[in-house]
DNA sequence: TTGACACATACCGATATCGGAATATATTAA
DNA sequence: TTAATATATTCCGATATCGGTATGTGTCAA
């Protein structure tokens, strides 16, 4: 056996960059093949490639509209990368995390509003 | 030009199963390759291959131990494939959301706390 | 109907993977 | 020193990738 096909999960879907940059420009709106190629500044077969390897993965979803395909994200088929990693929160190093500076600032506005609530 | 190395990117090296259970392994405790394999039921070749991508992609440290190598989990180096999955998060599907879950049990705490200091 | 446009697919070459088996290296114990 | 243990590395074959180029398919417009 060799490396597994990209196909065969998210995972291994979104190691390639490409493929990231192309779910980052999709979330926002969805866009036409040569749209995202001239965005990303990269070929229309590539991109058609890098797009049916999404798709087989669940990550983008295709409308059709005349002779154009319009794709967009399912940030949905993510939530499962998202989790895996989220297990691993409780061991990151504590010292200027952004979970603690975000756990902060929601101390702080507390804090204030009960500060409102009082006067 | 083919596909990257596994060991070009945390996304690249954790695009492999066996690899995710390695470190779901290691974050608990340090380890011996040894046991690693045992309990993964993998050939110990196997597992130095792979703890060897890990630690290439700094995801896992290692000490030595007499003739053994104790291997650790480095979660830290996970969190630039949190914060960019994170990035998504606001376009998942809301019902049954476990975020929206845990943002109407924070609310909940709030007005149960807003109530105990109006009595 | 023909041509232009949008997109998908097929083919090629170079490359890196992964599992498995064999072997090398290093450390401890006898 | 020698044997045993723990781990790393090397070699192999099969496979799938990715970029590039060429070509196929389908839709609209004149």
């Amino acid at each position: 056996m060799a490396r597994a096909a990209t196909t065969s999960d998210v995972y291994n879907a979104i190691a390639e960059p490409r493929r990231r940059a192309i779910l980052e420009l999709l979330c926002e709106a969805e866009r036409a093949v040569n749209d995202v190629a001239d965005e990303l500044d990269l070929d229309q077969p590539s991109v058609s490639k890098h797009l049916r390897v999404l798709r087989e993965v669940d990550l983008v979803n295709v409308r059709r509209d005349g002779r154009r395909r319009l794709y967009s994200a399912n940030a949905d088929a993510l939530r499962p990368v998202h989790e895996w990693v989220t297990m691993f929160e409780r061991f990151w190093s504590r010292q200027l995390d952004a979970i603690q500076t975000r756990a902060e600032a929601r101390a702080k506005r507390r804090r204030r509003r009960r500060n409102k609530e009082r006067r």
